[in-house]
RNA sequence: GGAGAGGUACCGAAGCGGUCAAACGGGGCAGACUGUAAAUCUGCUGGCUAUGCCUUCGGAGGUUCGAAUCCUCCCCUCUCCA
């Protein structure tokens, strides 16, 4: 019976991954929870309190937190407050800013507020790694040092690329690894789960562990999803996710956009044996037939369900449909009032700058207008140098920016 | 410490005294096409009171009628040697 049930928990944590390093470690463990002779399991998720909104790509690793939460384990939210705090572990965008302290707990509050959407937080775990890692005397540190080698350091990938690309790369670098698997030593992890890309650290950590005299832990790594490009993984800073906190419209619409290839993948890797219906309307689709496009419109509307609930994905398909495909006007459109402060009429190129805040020069305005992508009401803006005055406009520049503008004689009320 | 190679726009990368706001590729934006896509094609991609003007080629000076391009010093990166 026993076994039958450390089966089934396999089953469950080893749906979705790519690996699983240390299987029949976590059989036992597995095995001595069932058996009383030790408590639930501790697993841990690092996060970066950096960037602290997640997307639906982070969704894959909280949802097998979530998993072993129902299996009656304990999540460990790792903060990496310290090394938050040192810089950027990359290397590559060298001028993220150290993060004060502040900022951090509230990133990691935000952090845990999205991560509600998938699991009981307040049945996890959360801890800072600042906690130990601030209390380590340099000689300790050194000493933790000698744990590992230079030439092991350089096996992970990106390391060993850049150290042959003559790329640089600072010491620090090589450190991280190191105190991301220390907090895996003192927070005594029996489970570690992560991106495939977080292979290389995960396993420091169970190595470390091992050096420690302590059980290595079990290392899960998930599939990283592609972003909405259809190329790179999802990452905030390549601006292709979809957030948890995007408003329906955004999730539906960056839906939408993607690739059809890339849908298969987004259907297996987000389904969580949820979307067996939708999975089975994939084949077809693979293979050239099908109906893609209501596949893709069913996965839009089950990814805005999973964060907004029905109502508003049903809400959000028909204000796709209307605005995107059938070319109406969006329910909500931005209003602005103006004032031309005395003046007979204004440029249209600073109206419009006025209207999208996104527009960030006349230089950028007078693009659109000359390459046609401006309308005032239905009639096409083509002329720069065009005046406007005062009147109730509805303008659009591209497919997604909408304004309607009130252009009074006036003189600008200024704000209390 | 020594020798050499480099630092160019959002990224990669050409340019090496004027014709350089800087080739080319990627990204982004816009247009066409489409299933809303993707792919493809086309255009744009520093700013402005705009047929011209202003700011930009690691930083600060200098040479020159004129500098991303030459010189000096400084900062940073890489490689080899110590």
């Amino acid at each position: 019976m026993s076994a039958a049930e450390v089966r089934r928990q396999l089953e469950r944590i080893g749906a979705g991954v790519v690996d699983v390093v240390g299987e029949a470690e976590l059989a036992q463990k597995i095995e001595a929870v069932l058996a009383g002779q030790r408590g639930p399991l501790r697993v841990k998720l690092g996060l970066d309190p950096s960037a602290p909104d997640l997307h639906i790509g982070h969704s894959i690793t909280l949802e097998k937190l979530r998993v072993f939460q129902e299996l009656g384990h304990t999540p460990i939210f790792l903060v990496g407050d310290f090394t938050a705090r040192i810089g950027d572990p990359t290397g590559r965008s060298r001028t993220r800013p150290a993060l004060d302290e502040a900022q951090i707990q509230s990133n990691a509050q935000t952090y845990l507020a999205q991560a509600a959407h998938f699991l009981d937080t307040e049945r996890a775990e959360c801890r800072f790694n600042s906690e130990w890692l601030d209390a380590l005397r340099p000689a300790e540190f050194v000493r933790l040092c000698a744990h590992y080698t230079v030439a092991r350091m350089l096996e992970r990938d990106d390391f060993a690329k850049r150290y042959r690309e003559g790329v640089a790369i600072s010491v620090h670098e090589f450190l991280y690894p190191l105190l991301q698997a220390y907090d895996s030593v003192k927070l005594e992890a029996d489970v570690e789960l992560g991106g495939t890309d977080q292979r290389f650290n995960l396993l420091v950590g169970r190595e470390l562990q091992r050096s420690f005299g302590k059980a290595p832990q079990v290392v899960i790594t998930h599939p990283l999803l592609v972003g909405t490009d259809g190329v790179r993984k999802m990452s905030k800073s390549l601006d292709n996710t979809v957030g948890v906190t995007d408003t329906p419209g955004e999730i539906y619409g960056r839906s939408m956009s993607i690739s059809d290839a890339l849908m298969g993948d987004w259907l297996a890797q987000l389904s969580f044996g949820q979307w067996d219906d939708l999975q089975e309307r994939w084949q077809p689709v693979a293979e050239g037939g099908g109906d893609p496009l209501a596949l893709k419109q069913a996965l839009a509307r089950r990814l805005v369900e999973r964060f907004h609930g029905e109502a508003r994905a049903l809400e959000a398909e028909a204000q796709f449909q209307r605005v995107v495909q059938q070319g109406q006007l969006p329910d909500e459109i931005p209003e602005h009032d103006i004032a031309l402060d005395g003046a007979a009429d204004i440029g249209l190129l600073t109206l419009l700058c006025r209207a999208f805040d996104d527009l960030a020069s006349h230089s950028e305005a007078r693009r659109l207008v000359e390459q046609g992508a401006v309308r005032i009401g239905d009639a096409p803006a083509s002329d720069p140098a065009a005046r406007v005055g005062p009147g109730a406009y509805l303008l659009r520049a591209g497919k997604r920016r909408y304004a309607r503008v009130r252009l009074h004689p006036g003189v600008a009320e200024n704000g209390p």
